[in-house]
RNA sequence: GGGACCGUAGUCUAGCUUGGUAUGAUGCUAGCCUGGGGUGCUAGAGGUCGCCGGUUCAAGUCCGGCCGGUCCCA
C-alpha cells in the first residue's frame, strides 16, 4: 500500500536518489545536524564491524599492531612536510580557542596523521633493533567538504584505518606497501565480492608526500571510478623532515624507510552501488550483520506456538553453525510486509516457516541476489544453507566481475575514447608517461588516470593524446 | 568552482500566487481483526510550519540573511 516505505526509485533510472534512499531506508545511517556529517546507525556500523574486523586479523597475523593517536595536530607539526601541508590544508578544520582564549600554534583536526605519528616514531626509533615498526590505527579523519556530499562517498568525517610503518631498507618498505595492498584486495574481494584492478596512481594523482601510491580501483554501477584503497611508499620523504633515523648495523646514522596505507568506510559506499538493487541493499553473506533472517507465519494460536517453536529449534541450529541468525517474530508486521522490509536490508537469505510447510517437514527458502524461492526440507538444513550462502557470495562477485569487464576496453583512438568515456567505461589506452597529456585528457573529456596496471602491458598504439611513442597502458575513466 | 531545486507531526504531503494560528495519508499508542508479498476497523496522542531578523494590526504564506538537504555541470 504505501509504498513510500520502500525504494521509490529503480537503480538504472535515478542512481543518485536511488543510493540516497538506501543508506536512509535501510537504516544504516542519518545525517548529523553539521554539513557533511553523518551518523552510523547500529545496521551501518555493524558492516563496518564485520569489516574491520576482518582487516584487523589479516593485519594481526602479517604483525601489525594497533595503536592510537589523538585527533588534534598543531599547525607547526602538520605542516612541516610542505607539499604534504599543501595538498591538505584547502581541506582542514582547524581548531583555534580552547574556551575564550585564543590558541597560538592553532590545531588541526587531522585531516591525516603521517605528522604527529612521525614525530613520535623519531622519539621511539633509535636502533635498527627497534624496525620494523608496524602500527595501524582505527579512527576517523576530517577533510572540510564543502560542497556536494554523499554519505560514506564523501563526508567531511570518515571512519578508516591509517597504518603507518617505518622500515630499515628501501626493499622491505615496498614490501610492505604490496603486502598490505594484497591484503586489500582479499577483503574486498572476497568479503565485499567486489572485483578490483590494482596498480599504481600516477604521479598527478598520487598521495601527496608519496614517492608513489599503489591503489585498488573498481568500476561503480553507473560507470564511475571509486578508489577502494591505496598503500603507500613514503620513501625518506617524511623521515627526513621529521627525524626518523637509527643506527644501523654498521654504526651508521640512516634515515628510514616508511609506508603509510588506509581504506575507509568508503567501502560501504561501494558495496551498496556495487550489489544492491531496486528493491534495497543486497549484502554479500560474509560481511553481512544478519545473513539468515527466519520469517514464522502462522494464523491459529495452535499454529503459532508449533510453528514459532519449530522456527527457534532451526535458529538454534544454524546459530550453533555460525551463522548470523535473526527470527522475526514481530506480531504486529504481516509477512508481506517483513519479506519487504529485510529485503530493503539486503539479508542473503531469508527462510519462512508456515501452515503450509510443517506437515512436509520443509521451510521455504528465499535468496536475496536471485529472488527466487524454493522449498528445503529439514533434515540437514544447516549443510545446505550455508552452502547456498557460499553460492550467493560467490554469485554476487562473479556479477560484479562480469560488469567490470564488460564495461572494460581497450582504445586507442581519440574520437572513440570520447565516446565511450561518455558511455561510463573503463577505458585501457597507451600513454607516454607525460603529465600534460593526462591534464589535457581531465580537461577535454573529464576522466582521470585511475590507475596503472601492475601486469602492464604496454601495446605499441602511440599515447593516445599526443601521438609519441607509449610508455605504457593505463585506465582511464571518471571518478567519484 | 558554476547552476537548479527543496525544508510544514517519525515519514510523505496540501496550503504560499491573493497574509487571518495548518490539510490528508502513512507511521505511532490502545483494543479487536488479520497473516504465504507492504491487512482492515474503532478510538487516541503527535506541530518552535529549519533558524534569526524585517514589513504588517496580523507571517507557514511577503522580503533579507543564515543553517541544512537534493540534483545537474566542471
Amino acid at each position: 500500500m504505501s509504498k513510500e516505505i520502500g525504494i521509490t526509485v529503480k537503480k538504472n533510472e535515478d542512481f543518485s536518489e536511488w543510493y540516497t534512499q538506501v543508506v536512509i531506508k535501510a537504516q544504516l545511517t542519518d545525517y548529523a545536524p553539521v554539513k557533511g556529517l553523518i551518523v552510523l546507525r547500529p545496521y551501518g556500523y555493524s558492516i563496518w564491524e564485520y569489516l574491520k574486523s576482518s582487516v584487523d586479523q589479516k593485519l594481526k597475523v602479517t604483525g601489525h599492531e594497533n595503536g592510537f593517536l589523538p585527533v588534534l595536530i598543531p599547525e607547526s607539526l602538520l605542516s612541516k612536510e610542505a607539499t604534504h601541508f599543501a595538498g591538505f590544508t584547502p581541506e582542514v578544520f582547524w581548531v583555534t580557542h580552547s574556551g575564550d582564549t585564543e590558541i597560538g600554534d592553532r590545531l588541526a583536526l587531522r585531516p591525516t596523521s603521517e605528522t604527529l605519528a612521525y614525530s613520535m616514531y623519531s622519539k621511539w626509533i633509535k636502533s635498527w633493533r627497534d624496525l620494523p615498526l608496524k602500527i595501524n590505527f582505527w579512527n576517523s579523519a576530517l577533510r572540510a567538504e564543502i560542497k556536494s556530499t554523499k554519505p560514506f562517498l564523501r563526508t567531511s568525517e570518515f571512519l578508516w584505518q591509517e597504518g603507518h610503518t617505518v622500515h630499515a631498507t628501501k626493499e622491505e618498505a615496498e614490501e610492505e606497501v604490496a603486502i598490505i595492498l594484497d591484503i586489500y584486495r582479499r577483503t574486498v574481494e572476497d568479503e565485499l565480492a567486489i572485483p578490483v584492478i590494482l596498480g599504481k596512481k600516477s604521479e598527478k594523482e598520487k598521495f601527496v608526500g608519496a614517492v608513489y601510491t599503489t591503489t585498488m580501483e573498481s568500476i561503480m554501477p553507473d560507470g564511475k571510478a571509486l578508489q577502494m584503497g591505496t598503500s603507500h611508499f613514503l620513501g625518506q620523504n617524511f623521515s627526513k623532515p621529521f627525524d626518523v633515523k637509527f643506527l644501523d648495523r654498521q654504526n651508521i646514522e640512516t634515515f628510514a624507510w616508511q609506508t603509510s596505507w588506509g581504506i575507509s568506510w568508503r567501502l560501504i559506499g561501494a558495496l551498496i552501488m556495487v550489489h544492491g538493487d531496486d528493491k534495497g541493499l543486497v549484502l554479500p553473506p560474509r560481511v553481512a550483520p544478519i545473513q539468515v533472517v527466519i520469517v514464522p507465519i502462522y494464523s491459529s494460536q495452535p499454529d503459532k506456538e508449533m510453528i514459532l517453536k519449530k522456527a527457534s529449534e532451526l535458529k538454534e541450529i544454524l546459530m550453533k553453525k555460525g551463522l548470523r541468525t535473526h527470527m522475526d517474530s514481530r506480531d504486529e508486521f504481516t509477512p508481506g510486509y517483513k519479506f519487504n522490509d529485510w529485503e530493503m536490508k539486503g539479508v542473503p537469505l531469508r527462510i519462512e516457516i508456515g501452515p503450509k510447510d510443517l506437515p512436509k517437514n520443509k521451510m521455504v527458502l528465499a535468496r536475496r541476489d536471485s529472488l527466487k524461492k524454493s522449498d528445503l526440507s529439514f533434515d540437514n538444513a544447516e549443510d545446505e544453507i550455508i552452502k547456498i550462502l557460499d553460492e550467493i557470495q560467490e554469485n554476487l562477485f562473479e556479477k560484479a566481475r562480469k560488469f567490470l569487464n564488460e564495461r572494460t576496453q581497450n582504445i586507442t583512438d581519440l574520437g572513440q575514447f570520447k565516446k565511450e568515456i561518455e558511455n561510463g567505461m573503463f577505458l585501457y589506452s597507451p600513454w607516454c608517461g607525460d603529465q600534460k597529456c593526462e591534464e589535457l585528457i581531465k580537461e577535454s573529456t573529464g576522466a582521470d588516470i585511475r590507475v596503472i596496471p601492475f601486469d602492464e602491458k604496454k601495446s605499441n598504439a602511440p599515447c593516445i593524446v599526443c601521438k609519441k611513442p607509449s610508455k605504457t597502458d593505463v585506465i582511464f575513466a571518471k571518478g567519484y
